[in-house]
RNA sequence: GGAGCCAUAGCCAAGUGGUAAGGCAGUGGUCUGCAAAACCACCAUUCCCCAGUUCAAAUCUGGGUGGCUCCUCCA
Protein backbone atom coordinates (compact mmCIF):
# COMPACT_ATOMS: atom_id res chain seq x y z
CA UNK A 1 0.00 0.00 0.00
CA UNK A 2 1.38 3.62 -0.41
CA UNK A 3 1.85 5.81 2.32
CA UNK A 4 -1.13 8.92 2.17
CA UNK A 5 -0.43 12.05 3.66
CA UNK A 6 -3.57 13.86 5.01
CA UNK A 7 -4.63 17.47 5.98
CA UNK A 8 -5.48 16.65 9.26
CA UNK A 9 -8.39 19.47 10.58
CA UNK A 10 -7.06 19.05 14.44
CA UNK A 11 -3.74 19.25 14.14
CA UNK A 12 -4.34 21.78 11.31
CA UNK A 13 -1.52 20.18 9.25
CA UNK A 14 -0.69 17.78 6.58
CA UNK A 15 0.32 14.73 8.24
CA UNK A 16 1.67 10.95 7.29
CA UNK A 17 -1.76 8.61 7.80
CA UNK A 18 -1.10 5.87 10.16
CA UNK A 19 -3.76 3.72 10.33
CA UNK A 20 -3.87 2.01 13.91
CA UNK A 21 -3.70 -1.60 11.98
CA UNK A 22 -1.20 -1.46 9.00
CA UNK A 23 -3.15 -1.30 5.37
CA UNK A 24 -6.51 -1.08 7.09
CA UNK A 25 -8.51 1.78 7.85
CA UNK A 26 -11.71 2.77 9.90
CA UNK A 27 -13.83 5.39 8.42
CA UNK A 28 -16.63 7.43 9.78
CA UNK A 29 -18.94 10.15 8.33
CA UNK A 30 -21.53 11.87 9.59
CA UNK A 31 -24.25 11.12 7.37
CA UNK A 32 -27.65 12.79 6.40
CA UNK A 33 -30.21 13.51 8.97
CA UNK A 34 -33.58 13.00 6.63
CA UNK A 35 -36.40 15.21 7.03
CA UNK A 36 -36.23 16.45 3.56
CA UNK A 37 -35.05 15.74 -0.22
CA UNK A 38 -31.54 15.56 -0.33
CA UNK A 39 -29.50 18.59 -1.65
CA UNK A 40 -26.63 19.51 -3.59
CA UNK A 41 -24.64 19.89 -0.44
CA UNK A 42 -25.71 16.68 0.69
CA UNK A 43 -24.24 15.12 -2.39
CA UNK A 44 -20.98 17.49 -2.20
CA UNK A 45 -19.87 16.37 1.01
CA UNK A 46 -21.20 12.55 0.20
CA UNK A 47 -18.81 12.97 -2.84
CA UNK A 48 -15.99 13.90 -1.06
CA UNK A 49 -15.49 11.27 1.37
CA UNK A 50 -16.86 8.28 -1.07
CA UNK A 51 -13.73 9.16 -3.37
CA UNK A 52 -11.57 9.30 -0.06
CA UNK A 53 -12.59 5.89 0.77
CA UNK A 54 -12.56 4.41 -2.86
CA UNK A 55 -8.73 6.06 -3.51
CA UNK A 56 -7.96 4.60 0.24
CA UNK A 57 -8.77 1.40 -1.87
CA UNK A 58 -6.65 2.57 -5.01
CA UNK A 59 -3.72 3.41 -2.67
CA UNK A 60 -3.93 -0.65 -1.31
CA UNK A 61 -6.44 0.08 2.11
CA UNK A 62 -8.63 -2.22 3.46
CA UNK A 63 -11.27 0.11 4.33
CA UNK A 64 -14.23 -0.45 6.98
CA UNK A 65 -16.29 2.90 5.97
CA UNK A 66 -18.90 3.48 8.37
CA UNK A 67 -21.85 6.19 7.24
CA UNK A 68 -24.78 7.14 10.33
CA UNK A 69 -28.08 7.87 9.21
CA UNK A 70 -29.53 10.44 12.26
CA UNK A 71 -33.13 9.00 12.34
CA UNK A 72 -34.12 10.82 15.13
CA UNK A 73 -33.80 14.46 15.50
CA UNK A 74 -35.85 17.54 15.86
CA UNK A 75 -35.30 18.15 12.52
CA UNK A 76 -37.59 14.59 11.36
CA UNK A 77 -39.70 15.45 14.71
CA UNK A 78 -41.07 19.25 13.06
CA UNK A 79 -41.43 17.87 9.93
CA UNK A 80 -43.61 15.16 11.10
CA UNK A 81 -45.69 17.18 12.99
CA UNK A 82 -46.23 19.56 10.23
CA UNK A 83 -47.28 17.26 7.87
CA UNK A 84 -48.70 14.53 10.03
CA UNK A 85 -46.62 11.66 9.03
CA UNK A 86 -44.66 9.22 11.48
CA UNK A 87 -41.28 11.01 11.93
CA UNK A 88 -39.74 7.44 11.84
CA UNK A 89 -41.50 6.55 8.74
CA UNK A 90 -40.74 10.11 6.96
CA UNK A 91 -36.73 9.87 8.08
CA UNK A 92 -36.99 6.38 6.88
CA UNK A 93 -38.32 7.47 3.59
CA UNK A 94 -36.16 10.13 3.01
CA UNK A 95 -32.98 8.16 4.06
CA UNK A 96 -34.02 5.56 1.07
CA UNK A 97 -34.30 8.44 -1.07
CA UNK A 98 -30.97 10.14 0.09
CA UNK A 99 -29.57 6.61 -1.23
CA UNK A 100 -31.12 6.41 -4.41
CA UNK A 101 -29.68 10.34 -4.90
CA UNK A 102 -26.52 9.24 -3.86
CA UNK A 103 -25.95 6.19 -6.13
CA UNK A 104 -26.88 8.59 -9.31
CA UNK A 105 -23.65 10.25 -8.20
CA UNK A 106 -21.75 6.89 -8.00
CA UNK A 107 -21.22 6.83 -4.22
CA UNK A 108 -20.73 3.69 -3.23
CA UNK A 109 -22.99 2.25 0.05
CA UNK A 110 -21.45 2.31 2.92
CA UNK A 111 -20.29 -0.94 4.71
CA UNK A 112 -22.26 -0.45 7.50
CA UNK A 113 -24.72 2.15 7.75
CA UNK A 114 -26.14 2.78 11.87
CA UNK A 115 -29.33 4.11 12.77
CA UNK A 116 -30.35 5.84 16.15
CA UNK A 117 -33.08 3.90 16.01
CA UNK A 118 -31.34 0.88 15.96
CA UNK A 119 -28.58 2.07 18.54
CA UNK A 120 -30.81 3.36 20.95
CA UNK A 121 -29.04 0.91 23.76
CA UNK A 122 -25.85 1.47 23.02
CA UNK A 123 -26.62 5.47 23.67
CA UNK A 124 -28.31 4.50 26.50
CA UNK A 125 -24.84 2.92 27.96
CA UNK A 126 -22.68 5.18 26.61
CA UNK A 127 -24.89 7.97 28.64
CA UNK A 128 -24.70 5.67 31.80
CA UNK A 129 -20.85 5.54 31.50
CA UNK A 130 -20.56 9.26 30.99
CA UNK A 131 -22.52 9.73 34.30
CA UNK A 132 -20.34 7.28 36.22
CA UNK A 133 -17.61 9.26 34.96
CA UNK A 134 -19.11 12.60 36.45
CA UNK A 135 -19.48 14.08 32.62
CA UNK A 136 -22.86 14.07 32.79
CA UNK A 137 -25.51 14.50 34.97
CA UNK A 138 -29.58 13.81 35.48
CA UNK A 139 -31.79 16.89 35.63
CA UNK A 140 -35.71 15.62 35.44
CA UNK A 141 -35.85 13.05 32.45
CA UNK A 142 -33.03 14.93 30.76
CA UNK A 143 -29.25 14.10 30.80
CA UNK A 144 -26.38 16.92 30.27
CA UNK A 145 -23.04 16.78 29.16
CA UNK A 146 -20.97 19.26 31.29
CA UNK A 147 -18.51 20.69 29.49
CA UNK A 148 -16.87 22.29 33.09
CA UNK A 149 -15.73 18.35 33.55
CA UNK A 150 -13.65 18.00 30.03
CA UNK A 151 -11.04 20.94 29.88
CA UNK A 152 -9.91 20.15 26.55
CA UNK A 153 -13.33 20.84 25.40
CA UNK A 154 -12.59 23.24 22.31
CA UNK A 155 -9.45 21.50 21.04
CA UNK A 156 -10.90 20.79 17.42
CA UNK A 157 -12.93 24.13 17.01
CA UNK A 158 -10.53 26.73 18.38
CA UNK A 159 -13.32 27.60 20.52
CA UNK A 160 -13.00 29.21 24.15
CA UNK A 161 -15.29 28.63 26.26
CA UNK A 162 -15.86 32.24 27.74
CA UNK A 163 -16.30 33.34 24.29
CA UNK A 164 -18.40 30.47 23.85
CA UNK A 165 -20.61 32.27 26.36
CA UNK A 166 -20.18 36.12 24.87
CA UNK A 167 -21.33 34.35 21.86
CA UNK A 168 -24.59 32.66 23.39
CA UNK A 169 -27.86 33.83 21.66
CA UNK A 170 -30.35 31.01 22.22
CA UNK A 171 -32.21 30.88 25.04
CA UNK A 172 -30.54 28.77 27.64
CA UNK A 173 -32.40 26.28 29.57
CA UNK A 174 -31.94 27.32 33.36
CA UNK A 175 -31.62 24.20 34.95
CA UNK A 176 -28.49 23.55 32.68
CA UNK A 177 -25.13 24.07 34.75
CA UNK A 178 -23.82 25.94 32.38
CA UNK A 179 -25.08 27.48 29.31
CA UNK A 180 -22.62 25.09 27.24
CA UNK A 181 -23.59 21.63 28.42
CA UNK A 182 -25.86 19.80 25.64
CA UNK A 183 -28.22 17.05 25.71
CA UNK A 184 -26.97 13.68 26.03
CA UNK A 185 -31.01 12.45 26.58
CA UNK A 186 -34.27 14.31 26.21
CA UNK A 187 -37.33 13.63 28.07
CA UNK A 188 -40.21 12.38 26.06
CA UNK A 189 -42.56 15.08 25.17
CA UNK A 190 -46.19 14.09 23.40
CA UNK A 191 -46.07 13.81 20.02
CA UNK A 192 -42.31 12.29 19.72
CA UNK A 193 -40.51 8.82 18.95
CA UNK A 194 -39.20 7.82 23.01
CA UNK A 195 -37.60 4.64 24.49
CA UNK A 196 -36.71 3.71 27.70
CA UNK A 197 -34.38 4.77 29.49
CA UNK A 198 -32.82 4.69 33.10
CA UNK A 199 -34.04 8.38 33.33
CA UNK A 200 -37.64 7.38 31.90
CA UNK A 201 -39.20 7.85 28.69
CA UNK A 202 -36.90 9.81 25.93
CA UNK A 203 -34.94 10.05 23.21
CA UNK A 204 -31.34 11.10 22.27
CA UNK A 205 -30.37 14.04 22.09
CA UNK A 206 -27.99 15.42 18.71
CA UNK A 207 -24.41 14.25 18.96
CA UNK A 208 -24.24 11.61 21.12
CA UNK A 209 -25.52 8.92 18.11
CA UNK A 210 -22.25 9.55 16.65
CA UNK A 211 -20.22 8.63 19.49
CA UNK A 212 -22.33 5.57 20.43
CA UNK A 213 -22.08 4.58 16.68
CA UNK A 214 -18.29 4.56 16.18
CA UNK A 215 -17.89 3.19 19.20
CA UNK A 216 -20.31 0.16 18.61
CA UNK A 217 -18.60 -0.34 14.82
CA UNK A 218 -15.22 0.68 14.94
CA UNK A 219 -14.02 0.91 18.54
CA UNK A 220 -12.59 2.45 21.17
CA UNK A 221 -10.46 4.26 18.77
CA UNK A 222 -10.65 4.43 14.97
CA UNK A 223 -8.55 6.38 12.24
CA UNK A 224 -10.85 8.62 9.95
CA UNK A 225 -13.50 10.79 11.12
CA UNK A 226 -15.13 13.08 7.96
CA UNK A 227 -17.94 15.42 8.30
CA UNK A 228 -19.02 18.72 6.28
CA UNK A 229 -16.95 21.90 7.88
CA UNK A 230 -19.76 23.35 9.34
CA UNK A 231 -20.25 20.38 11.95
CA UNK A 232 -16.41 21.18 13.41
CA UNK A 233 -18.43 22.91 15.82
CA UNK A 234 -20.28 22.16 18.29
CA UNK A 235 -21.15 18.81 16.22
CA UNK A 236 -17.74 17.33 16.54
CA UNK A 237 -16.75 19.35 19.23
CA UNK A 238 -19.34 17.74 21.45
CA UNK A 239 -18.57 14.24 19.67
CA UNK A 240 -15.00 14.65 21.11
CA UNK A 241 -16.28 15.30 24.63
CA UNK A 242 -18.45 12.48 24.69
CA UNK A 243 -16.36 9.91 23.63
CA UNK A 244 -12.85 10.86 25.16
CA UNK A 245 -15.13 11.69 28.82
CA UNK A 246 -16.26 7.80 28.41
CA UNK A 247 -13.52 5.94 27.09
CA UNK A 248 -10.02 8.14 28.03
CA UNK A 249 -8.32 11.15 26.10
CA UNK A 250 -6.52 8.73 23.65
CA UNK A 251 -9.78 7.48 22.31
CA UNK A 252 -11.81 8.16 19.55
CA UNK A 253 -10.65 9.54 15.77
CA UNK A 254 -7.50 10.05 15.47
CA UNK A 255 -7.37 11.86 12.18
CA UNK A 256 -10.22 14.48 11.12
CA UNK A 257 -11.24 15.32 7.51
CA UNK A 258 -13.81 18.24 6.76
CA UNK A 259 -14.92 19.13 3.37
CA UNK A 260 -15.30 22.83 1.95
CA UNK A 261 -18.47 24.28 1.13
CA UNK A 262 -20.56 24.84 -2.03
CA UNK A 263 -21.13 28.59 -2.60
CA UNK A 264 -23.68 29.91 -4.78
CA UNK A 265 -22.05 33.00 -7.07
CA UNK A 266 -20.48 33.60 -4.07
CA UNK A 267 -23.09 33.09 -1.19
CA UNK A 268 -23.78 30.34 0.97
CA UNK A 269 -26.71 28.19 0.03
CA UNK A 270 -29.45 28.95 1.88
CA UNK A 271 -33.53 28.35 1.78
CA UNK A 272 -34.38 32.13 2.09
CA UNK A 273 -31.97 32.91 -1.06
CA UNK A 274 -33.97 30.22 -3.09
CA UNK A 275 -30.34 28.80 -4.40
CA UNK A 276 -31.24 25.24 -2.72
CA UNK A 277 -31.02 23.01 -5.61
CA UNK A 278 -31.82 19.28 -5.06
CA UNK A 279 -30.29 16.23 -6.34
CA UNK A 280 -32.80 14.93 -8.21
CA UNK A 281 -33.18 18.02 -10.25
CA UNK A 282 -29.25 17.49 -10.85
CA UNK A 283 -29.16 14.24 -12.18
CA UNK A 284 -32.17 14.80 -14.18
CA UNK A 285 -30.65 18.00 -16.08
CA UNK A 286 -27.18 17.20 -16.31
CA UNK A 287 -26.63 13.04 -15.21
CA UNK A 288 -25.44 12.21 -12.07
CA UNK A 289 -21.98 11.72 -13.26
CA UNK A 290 -21.21 15.38 -14.75
CA UNK A 291 -21.95 16.36 -10.42
CA UNK A 292 -19.22 13.76 -9.29
CA UNK A 293 -16.27 14.97 -12.22
CA UNK A 294 -17.17 18.57 -11.56
CA UNK A 295 -16.39 17.56 -7.75
CA UNK A 296 -12.85 15.49 -8.15
CA UNK A 297 -11.87 18.63 -10.16
CA UNK A 298 -11.98 20.08 -7.34
CA UNK A 299 -9.79 19.73 -3.87
CA UNK A 300 -12.36 18.33 -1.70
CA UNK A 301 -11.04 20.90 1.07
CA UNK A 302 -11.34 23.96 -1.00
CA UNK A 303 -14.51 25.81 -1.24
CA UNK A 304 -15.91 25.65 -4.50
CA UNK A 305 -18.51 28.35 -6.19
CA UNK A 306 -21.33 26.68 -8.13
CA UNK A 307 -22.27 28.47 -11.14
CA UNK A 308 -26.15 28.21 -10.82
CA UNK A 309 -28.58 30.19 -12.87
CA UNK A 310 -32.41 30.03 -12.62
CA UNK A 311 -34.35 29.96 -16.34
CA UNK A 312 -37.41 32.15 -15.62
CA UNK A 313 -40.62 32.88 -17.71
CA UNK A 314 -42.08 35.76 -19.13
CA UNK A 315 -43.70 36.04 -15.45
CA UNK A 316 -40.59 35.57 -13.89
CA UNK A 317 -41.57 32.48 -12.78
CA UNK A 318 -38.67 29.80 -12.35
CA UNK A 319 -39.10 26.84 -15.06
CA UNK A 320 -35.69 25.06 -14.88
CA UNK A 321 -31.99 25.82 -14.16
CA UNK A 322 -28.70 25.97 -15.98
CA UNK A 323 -25.49 24.36 -14.32
CA UNK A 324 -22.87 26.00 -16.61
CA UNK A 325 -20.07 24.26 -14.40
CA UNK A 326 -21.61 21.31 -14.57
CA UNK A 327 -22.86 21.46 -18.61
CA UNK A 328 -18.95 21.76 -18.61
CA UNK A 329 -17.83 18.87 -16.23
CA UNK A 330 -20.77 16.77 -18.84
CA UNK A 331 -18.88 17.88 -22.02
CA UNK A 332 -15.78 16.58 -20.15
CA UNK A 333 -17.03 13.03 -19.80
CA UNK A 334 -17.78 13.13 -23.16
CA UNK A 335 -14.28 13.42 -24.64
CA UNK A 336 -13.06 10.66 -21.60
CA UNK A 337 -15.85 8.34 -22.86
CA UNK A 338 -15.74 8.80 -26.55
CA UNK A 339 -11.87 8.03 -25.84
CA UNK A 340 -12.80 5.08 -24.10
CA UNK A 341 -15.09 4.14 -26.90
CA UNK A 342 -12.95 4.73 -29.72
CA UNK A 343 -10.25 2.45 -27.61
CA UNK A 344 -12.78 -0.07 -27.16
CA UNK A 345 -14.27 0.15 -30.96
CA UNK A 346 -10.49 -0.74 -31.93
CA UNK A 347 -9.34 -3.08 -29.43
CA UNK A 348 -13.01 -5.40 -31.23
CA UNK A 349 -11.79 -4.40 -34.31
CA UNK A 350 -8.21 -6.21 -33.98
CA UNK A 351 -9.79 -9.07 -33.16
CA UNK A 352 -7.57 -9.83 -30.12
CA UNK A 353 -9.97 -8.90 -27.03
CA UNK A 354 -8.31 -11.10 -24.85
CA UNK A 355 -5.19 -8.99 -24.55
CA UNK A 356 -5.90 -6.80 -21.40
CA UNK A 357 -2.97 -5.03 -21.77
CA UNK A 358 -0.59 -6.91 -20.06
CA UNK A 359 2.99 -7.07 -20.58
CA UNK A 360 5.54 -4.16 -22.62
CA UNK A 361 3.59 -1.28 -23.75
CA UNK A 362 4.98 2.35 -24.18
CA UNK A 363 6.62 4.25 -21.01
CA UNK A 364 4.45 7.05 -21.12
CA UNK A 365 1.43 4.50 -20.68
CA UNK A 366 3.07 3.55 -17.84
CA UNK A 367 2.75 6.44 -16.82
CA UNK A 368 -0.93 7.22 -15.67
CA UNK A 369 -1.08 4.85 -12.40
CA UNK A 370 1.75 6.06 -10.48
CA UNK A 371 0.56 9.14 -11.19
CA UNK A 372 -2.11 9.10 -9.94
CA UNK A 373 -1.22 7.10 -6.97
CA UNK A 374 1.37 10.00 -5.93
CA UNK A 375 -1.85 12.57 -6.21
CA UNK A 376 -4.55 10.54 -4.34
CA UNK A 377 -1.97 9.27 -1.70
CA UNK A 378 -1.29 13.40 -1.36
CA UNK A 379 -4.16 14.69 0.40
CA UNK A 380 -6.14 12.85 -1.69
CA UNK A 381 -5.38 15.52 -4.65
CA UNK A 382 -8.01 14.42 -6.98
CA UNK A 383 -7.49 17.78 -9.11
CA UNK A 384 -3.51 16.38 -9.96
CA UNK A 385 -5.17 12.81 -11.05
CA UNK A 386 -7.71 14.17 -13.28
CA UNK A 387 -4.59 15.68 -15.00
CA UNK A 388 -3.31 12.10 -15.46
CA UNK A 389 -6.48 11.65 -17.23
CA UNK A 390 -6.21 13.78 -19.29
CA UNK A 391 -2.71 12.92 -20.71
CA UNK A 392 -3.57 9.59 -20.66
CA UNK A 393 -6.47 10.22 -23.16
CA UNK A 394 -4.34 12.15 -25.07
CA UNK A 395 -1.60 9.37 -25.61
CA UNK A 396 -4.72 7.18 -26.24
CA UNK A 397 -6.27 9.26 -29.07
CA UNK A 398 -2.69 10.09 -30.77
CA UNK A 399 -2.25 6.37 -30.67
CA UNK A 400 -5.66 6.18 -32.41
CA UNK A 401 -5.01 8.68 -35.03
CA UNK A 402 -1.07 7.83 -35.93
CA UNK A 403 -0.86 4.47 -36.26
CA UNK A 404 2.71 5.02 -38.26
CA UNK A 405 6.13 4.09 -36.54
CA UNK A 406 4.59 1.95 -34.10
CA UNK A 407 5.35 -1.63 -33.74
CA UNK A 408 1.12 -3.23 -34.13
CA UNK A 409 1.54 -5.55 -31.30
CA UNK A 410 2.78 -2.72 -28.74
CA UNK A 411 0.11 -0.23 -29.88
CA UNK A 412 -2.73 -2.29 -29.68
CA UNK A 413 -1.46 -3.86 -26.15
CA UNK A 414 -0.98 0.25 -25.12
CA UNK A 415 -4.36 0.75 -26.01
CA UNK A 416 -5.58 -1.50 -24.11
CA UNK A 417 -3.50 -0.94 -21.00
CA UNK A 418 -4.67 2.75 -21.02
CA UNK A 419 -8.23 1.89 -21.82
CA UNK A 420 -7.98 -0.42 -18.59
CA UNK A 421 -6.10 1.85 -16.17
CA UNK A 422 -8.20 4.96 -16.84
CA UNK A 423 -10.55 3.06 -15.90
CA UNK A 424 -8.71 1.54 -12.61
CA UNK A 425 -8.52 5.42 -11.87
CA UNK A 426 -12.19 6.15 -12.82
CA UNK A 427 -12.72 3.53 -9.98
CA UNK A 428 -10.67 5.66 -7.98
CA UNK A 429 -12.44 8.91 -8.08
CA UNK A 430 -16.08 7.40 -9.07
CA UNK A 431 -15.98 8.01 -12.47
CA UNK A 432 -15.89 6.14 -16.25
CA UNK A 433 -18.23 3.60 -15.05
CA UNK A 434 -20.63 3.16 -17.72
CA UNK A 435 -20.39 1.53 -20.95
CA UNK A 436 -19.64 4.63 -23.39
CA UNK A 437 -21.92 3.57 -25.96
CA UNK A 438 -24.44 3.59 -23.22
CA UNK A 439 -23.08 7.09 -21.79
CA UNK A 440 -22.74 8.70 -24.58
CA UNK A 441 -26.82 7.82 -25.89
CA UNK A 442 -28.39 9.08 -22.89
CA UNK A 443 -26.08 11.96 -22.87
CA UNK A 444 -27.18 12.84 -26.49
CA UNK A 445 -30.65 12.12 -25.50
CA UNK A 446 -30.66 14.01 -22.25
CA UNK A 447 -29.38 17.32 -24.29
CA UNK A 448 -32.06 16.67 -27.51
CA UNK A 449 -34.52 16.79 -24.78
CA UNK A 450 -33.10 20.13 -23.02
CA UNK A 451 -32.52 21.84 -26.35
CA UNK A 452 -36.17 20.11 -27.42
CA UNK A 453 -34.39 18.90 -30.47
CA UNK A 454 -36.95 17.17 -33.54
CA UNK A 455 -34.49 13.86 -33.48
CA UNK A 456 -36.85 12.31 -36.58
CA UNK A 457 -36.07 15.34 -38.62
CA UNK A 458 -32.43 15.66 -37.80
CA UNK A 459 -32.40 11.90 -39.16
CA UNK A 460 -34.30 12.83 -42.20
CA UNK A 461 -32.12 16.15 -43.34
CA UNK A 462 -29.17 13.74 -42.63
CA UNK A 463 -30.26 11.34 -44.91
CA UNK A 464 -30.93 14.08 -47.21
CA UNK A 465 -27.53 15.19 -47.54
CA UNK A 466 -26.12 12.02 -47.49
CA UNK A 467 -28.20 11.51 -50.87
CA UNK A 468 -26.92 15.20 -52.11
CA UNK A 469 -23.02 14.31 -51.23
CA UNK A 470 -23.70 10.59 -52.43
CA UNK A 471 -24.42 13.19 -55.91
CA UNK A 472 -21.30 15.34 -55.06
CA UNK A 473 -23.85 17.92 -54.49
CA UNK A 474 -21.47 19.81 -51.96
CA UNK A 475 -23.11 23.00 -51.79
CA UNK A 476 -26.32 21.03 -51.13
CA UNK A 477 -24.92 18.94 -48.55
CA UNK A 478 -23.42 22.31 -47.03
CA UNK A 479 -27.02 24.04 -46.57
CA UNK A 480 -28.72 21.34 -45.27
CA UNK A 481 -25.34 20.80 -42.32
CA UNK A 482 -25.90 24.32 -41.94
CA UNK A 483 -29.35 23.96 -41.00
CA UNK A 484 -28.55 21.49 -38.60
CA UNK A 485 -26.59 23.50 -37.28
CA UNK A 486 -29.09 26.21 -36.87
CA UNK A 487 -30.91 22.96 -34.46
CA UNK A 488 -27.93 22.76 -32.34
CA UNK A 489 -26.89 19.87 -34.35
CA UNK A 490 -23.07 19.06 -35.33
CA UNK A 491 -22.71 16.42 -37.94
CA UNK A 492 -19.53 13.82 -37.72
CA UNK A 493 -18.72 12.10 -41.38
CA UNK A 494 -17.46 8.76 -39.95
CA UNK A 495 -16.54 5.78 -42.00
CA UNK A 496 -19.83 4.10 -40.88
CA UNK A 497 -21.78 6.79 -42.07
CA UNK A 498 -22.88 10.26 -40.86
CA UNK A 499 -23.17 10.31 -36.97
CA UNK A 500 -24.89 13.30 -35.06
CA UNK A 501 -24.15 15.07 -32.00
CA UNK A 502 -25.87 17.82 -29.92
CA UNK A 503 -23.61 21.06 -30.21
CA UNK A 504 -22.48 22.51 -26.81
CA UNK A 505 -23.68 26.02 -27.36
CA UNK A 506 -24.07 28.35 -24.52
CA UNK A 507 -27.73 28.32 -24.48
C1' G B 1 -16.71 40.52 19.72
C1' G B 2 -14.17 35.49 19.11
C1' A B 3 -12.32 31.42 15.64
C1' G B 4 -10.92 30.10 10.81
C1' C B 5 -10.64 29.90 5.42
C1' C B 6 -9.66 31.94 0.61
C1' A B 7 -7.17 35.43 -3.20
C1' U B 8 -2.75 31.87 -9.09
C1' A B 9 -4.01 33.62 -17.00
C1' G B 10 -10.48 35.79 -20.06
C1' C B 11 -12.71 31.54 -16.99
C1' C B 12 -12.18 26.83 -13.88
C1' A B 13 -8.17 24.83 -11.05
C1' A B 14 -3.38 22.19 -8.79
C1' G B 15 1.00 23.67 -6.62
C1' U B 16 2.87 25.40 0.80
C1' G B 17 10.92 27.07 0.03
C1' G B 18 14.03 25.43 -5.60
C1' U B 19 12.50 28.44 -10.42
C1' A B 20 4.11 28.38 -12.38
C1' A B 21 0.25 20.87 -13.41
C1' G B 22 -4.28 20.13 -15.95
C1' G B 23 -8.88 21.81 -18.17
C1' C B 24 -12.26 25.42 -20.75
C1' A B 25 -12.14 29.47 -24.03
C1' G B 26 -8.84 31.78 -27.86
C1' U B 27 -5.10 31.73 -32.06
C1' G B 28 -2.32 28.95 -35.77
C1' G B 29 -1.68 24.05 -37.90
C1' U B 30 -2.60 18.52 -39.22
C1' C B 31 -6.79 15.69 -40.85
C1' U B 32 -11.48 16.61 -43.94
C1' G B 33 -14.96 17.77 -50.45
C1' C B 34 -16.31 21.32 -46.39
C1' A B 35 -16.92 20.35 -41.35
C1' A B 36 -17.08 17.91 -36.56
C1' A B 37 -14.22 14.98 -33.39
C1' A B 38 -9.20 13.99 -32.41
C1' C B 39 -4.10 15.46 -32.41
C1' C B 40 0.06 19.18 -32.53
C1' A B 41 1.87 24.23 -31.44
C1' C B 42 1.15 28.95 -29.08
C1' C B 43 -1.30 31.11 -24.84
C1' A B 44 0.96 33.79 -16.56
C1' U B 45 9.06 36.21 -16.56
C1' U B 46 4.65 35.59 -12.89
C1' C B 47 1.01 33.99 -8.48
C1' C B 48 -4.19 40.68 -4.60
C1' C B 49 -0.79 44.88 -2.55
C1' C B 50 3.51 46.57 0.56
C1' A B 51 7.69 45.42 3.52
C1' G B 52 10.90 41.50 5.53
C1' U B 53 13.62 36.51 6.07
C1' U B 54 16.55 33.46 2.48
C1' C B 55 21.60 31.77 -2.16
C1' A B 56 16.40 30.91 -3.55
C1' A B 57 9.35 32.78 -1.89
C1' A B 58 3.14 31.84 -5.36
C1' U B 59 4.90 29.09 -1.17
C1' C B 60 7.75 31.52 5.27
C1' U B 61 7.10 36.29 8.58
C1' G B 62 4.75 41.16 9.52
C1' G B 63 1.26 44.81 7.77
C1' G B 64 -2.65 46.02 4.38
C1' U B 65 -6.89 45.22 0.71
C1' G B 66 -10.87 42.24 -1.05
C1' G B 67 -14.21 37.82 -0.62
C1' C B 68 -16.21 33.87 2.43
C1' U B 69 -17.44 30.60 6.58
C1' C B 70 -18.26 29.13 11.71
C1' C B 71 -19.62 30.76 16.83
C1' U B 72 -27.62 29.30 15.97
C1' C B 73 -30.44 24.26 12.42
C1' C B 74 -27.22 23.57 8.28
C1' A B 75 -23.30 18.93 4.04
Amino acid sequence: MTPVRLYDSFRREKVLFEPLEPGVVGMYVCGPTPYAPAHIGHAYSAIAFDTIRRSLRFLGYQVRYVRNITDVEDKIIKRGNETGEDPMALAARFAADYNRDMARFGVLPPDIEPKVSTHIAEIIALIERLIATGCAYQVDGDVNFEIAKFPAYGALSGMKLDELRAGERVEVDPRKRSPDDFALWKAAKPGEPAWGSPWGKGRPGWHIECSAMTHAHLGDTFDLHGGGKDLIFPHHENEIAQSRGAYGPRSFARYWLHNGFLNFKGEKMSKSLGNVVDCSQIADTVGGEALRLFCVSHHFRSPVDFDFEAIRDGDGHVTGARFHSLEAADKKLEYFYTTLKRIDDFIAQSGNTGDAGDGKVLPEADKLIPDARVALADDFNTPVAMAALHEAAALANRLLDEPKGIDKQVRRRTLARLARDLRAVGVALGVFAADPAVYLAERRARLVQRRGIDAAAVERLIADRAAARAAKDFARSDAIRGELTALGVALHDTPRGTEWSVLDTAS
